[in-house]
DNA sequence: ATGGTTGTACGACAA
C-alpha cells in the first residue's frame, strides 16, 4: 500500500494538482492539510469521481484536514482529545485494518510566543492521545505536517535554523517523545543519510536553491513495515505550487490487512 | 538570508 501526506495550502487552488497526483501516483490513501476549505465547499464530487472516498474537517480561510482513500473511511474522530481546539487540525479514522491519524500541527510562529505555547499544549495532548491509540491499534499510521524538523540534517542550513521555530529543543523533544511511544520515522529509517526536505519557503527563490526543511512526516507503529519513500518534488515545481511537496511511503501489505 | 511570497478575502493575518 502507498500512503501519502501533502500540505496543499488551499485545496481550492491545488485541486488540479491533487487530481493529477492521484492519477499519476495512484496512492491508496492521501492525508491533506491546510485545505482552507469549509466543509460545504469541499470538492467531494471531483475526488469521488477519481475513485476515492473522502473525509474532511474544514473551516473558513485557515487550517483544515482531509483524508482521501480508495478503501472506505470509518470511525472518524475530528477532535484531538485532551484539548479544546476550534481549529481543524486533526482527523483520525479507520481505513481497512489501519488506524490513521492526520495532523496539521500548529506552526507556533516564534519560540516563546503565545502561539508557541498553543503548539506545545497541542503536542502534549497529541502524545497523550497516541499513547492510548497505540494500545488500541497495532497498525497505526500518524502522518501530516508536524511543523518540526527533527534533526540538524533536516534543514539546509542548521546554523540558520538552530533554536528557531520548528527546530527548537522543546519541539524536537516532543517529536522524539512520539517516537519513544513506539512510532517509527519511516523516511529517516529508509534514508538515514539523505538530506530530504518537504517544505521550501515561497520567498527568496528558496525551492530553486533547495533551501528546504523536513517537517512533513509519516510515522508508523512497529507492526507496519515501510519499504520505500519519495518526496514528490515535481509537484513543488509546478506552476502555482503548494509550498510543500507530497511525501509518499510504500508499506508492505495492503490496507485491508 | 532578517528580506521576502502566497492564500484568504479585500485589510491583515497566518504561514
Amino acid at each position: 500500500m502507498r500512503i501519502a501526506t501533502w500540505n496543499v495550502n488551499s485545496l481550492n487552488v491545488r485541486l488540479p494538482h491533487l487530481l493529477d497526483f492521484l492519477a499519476a501516483e495512484a496512492p491508496d490513501m492521501v492525508a491533506l492539510q491546510e485545505t482552507k476549505c469549509p466543509d460545504e465547499r469541499f470538492p467531494r464530487v471531483e475526488i469521488e469521481a477519481a475513485g476515492y472516498h473522502v473525509a474532511f474537517a474544514g473551516q473558513k480561510a485557515y487550517n483544515g484536514v482531509a483524508l482521501i482513500s480508495r478503501t472506505p473511511i470509518n470511525a472518524c474522530l475530528f477532535d484531538l482529545p485532551g484539548i479544546v481546539d476550534p481549529q481543524r487540525r486533526f482527523l483520525a479514522a479507520t481505513i481497512g485494518e489501519l488506524r490513521v491519524v492526520n495532523l496539521y500541527v500548529p506552526n507556533g510562529e516564534a519560540v516563546g510566543s503565545e502561539k508557541f505555547g498553543y503548539k506545545m499544549a497541542w503536542l502534549d495532548a497529541l502524545i497523550a492521545f497516541l499513547r492510548d491509540e497505540l494500545v488500541r491499534h497495532r497498525r497505526l499510521i500518524v502522518l501530516g505536517d508536524f511543523n518540526i524538523a527533527p534533526g540538524e540534517e533536516d534543514t539546509h542550513d542548521p546554523k540558520r535554523w538552530e533554536g528557531g521555530i520548528m527546530c527548537s529543543p522543546s519541539e524536537r523533544s516532543r517529536f522524539f517523545e512520539l517516537l519513544d511511544l513506539g512510532l517509527i520515522d519511516t523516511v529517516r529509517e529508509l534514508r538515514p543519510e539523505s538530506a530530504l526536505y518537504t517544505w521550501w519557503d515561497y520567498r527568496l527563490n528558496a525551492f530553486a536553491r533547495n533551501w528546504g526543511i523536513r517537517i512533513d512526516h509519516v510515522l508508523c507503529s512497529t507492526d507496519l513495515q515501510a519499504e520505500d519513500c519519495e518526496v514528490g518534488k515535481k509537484w513543488r515545481a509546478q506552476e502555482r505550487p503548494s509550498d510543500h511537496a507530497p511525501l509518499t511511503v510504500q508499506f508492505a501489505g495492503e490496507i485491508a490487512g
